[in-house]
DNA sequence: ACCTGAACACCGTTCAAGT
DNA sequence: ACCTGAACACCGTTCAAGT
């Protein structure tokens, strides 16, 4: 049973060594001493080290539909693109710098973007367009990315260099004569928070254009 | 004057490299025989290569500065977001990946974050507290970042692998019963007007809350 | 102060050969 | 069909030595 490796055992694994080690130390090499196999036999499996993260991007996205499948049905299209946006959130972030490694990447499993089919129906019965579903999905798609990626590198550089993440520290570092720049710097916070209200912005422009 | 190279002339040199070959051949070797120096000679200058990809950030953050403090003043907040989004953009694209890659680094240089301040003090002047534009400016950021991450992927895509990127091999990839997905997928346009759009609703949902 | 020469410990990938 | 052994052409980085 442990021995023989599939395409899937490899992608699991390569996940797993993502979190533990981080990216830089996701080798093909690295990869195939935790499977007990050599480098080339990889390479029976999976094209290349692209091929790879592909599968990888495209196994987070599976477990972002699967994960989505399970929220109970909320009351419409603001509920169900909130609960889409929070699990985006949550299956990137536990994978350091996830939200950078797996944007942009293409999807290579057709059900993972067939999943989309009994949203657009629903919003359909609300009188949106499957255009207007298409960019309303996008749309909160990019904001996630971007919100997790700035999320992920400011916790990332608070364990790598936590002195300059200190707010006197970037204080000085700022100088003088921009005290408002500075007190945005004192306000801001982190996290949950920050978040919701970021997705809250977001679903009231949607909101605005559904109504016009 | 073409002799002795400096930190200036490495990161510039680094940014031509990257547009020229891309990611992938942006290595240290290429780039010190393109400043006709040996590899090591760089490590005088800097510490290593993600120090490096940190200064190549901040050097095109310095340009999105520059570009947008060369735009004539707008009538308000919402003058000024779309000028900032569409200059970000504009920097952003013409380097491969250049989304991916610089989005999520740290700004080296403080004059960079100082920028912010003149704003800041125009949007005081509408009632906006610092918080409010911080979460403004970060929200624009994130979704310009997530926005062009796609863009640019789906660009790369249709370079490397135009056969899958048709509508009809799309189509034949979803198999059957996703009627709208295709439809959504048919419809779905691409560049200024989609990237305007998209803004568009993001700073209708900005507007909504000031209003509250 | 700034750069070279030479080396170290790695990479991803290929391919004949084994089973 | 699936994996190993061995090799190839690279990497980023260090450091004594040169100027």
């Amino acid at each position: 049973m442990t021995k023989g490796i599939t395409r899937e055992r490899i992608v699991t694994t390569a996940l797993e060594l993502l979190d533990d080690r981080g990216m830089d130390d996701l080798t093909v090499r690295a990869l195939a001493s935790r499977l007990d196999v050599r480098p080339a036999a990889l390479y029976w499996h999976v094209r290349n080290k692209q091929e790879l993260l592909d599968e990888m991007a495209t196994e987070v996205m599976r477990r972002v539909a699967g994960a989505f499948a399970a929220v109970p049905l909320g009351d419409g299209w603001r509920d169900d693109l909130s609960a889409y946006a929070r699990v985006l959130r949550a299956e990137y972030l536990p994978h350091r710098d996830g939200a950078r490694i797996f944007s942009g990447t293409r999807i290579t499993d057709p059900d993972v973007v067939r999943t989309k089919e009994p949203l657009f129906e629903r919003w359909a019965a609300a009188g949106w367009k499957p255009a207007d579903a298409d960019d309303a999905v996008d749309l909160v798609t990019a904001f996630v990315v971007g919100f997790v990626i700035e999320e992920q590198a400011r916790r990332q550089a608070a364990i790598t260099d936590p002195a300059r993440y200190s707010v006197g520290q970037r204080d000085a570092w700022l100088g003088d004569g921009v005290p408002l720049v500075k007190q945005a710097g004192h306000l801001q916070d982190d996290g949950e928070q920050r978040f919701e209200r970021h997705l809250g912005i977001v679903l009231a422009g949607i909101a605005a254009r559904s109504d016009a």
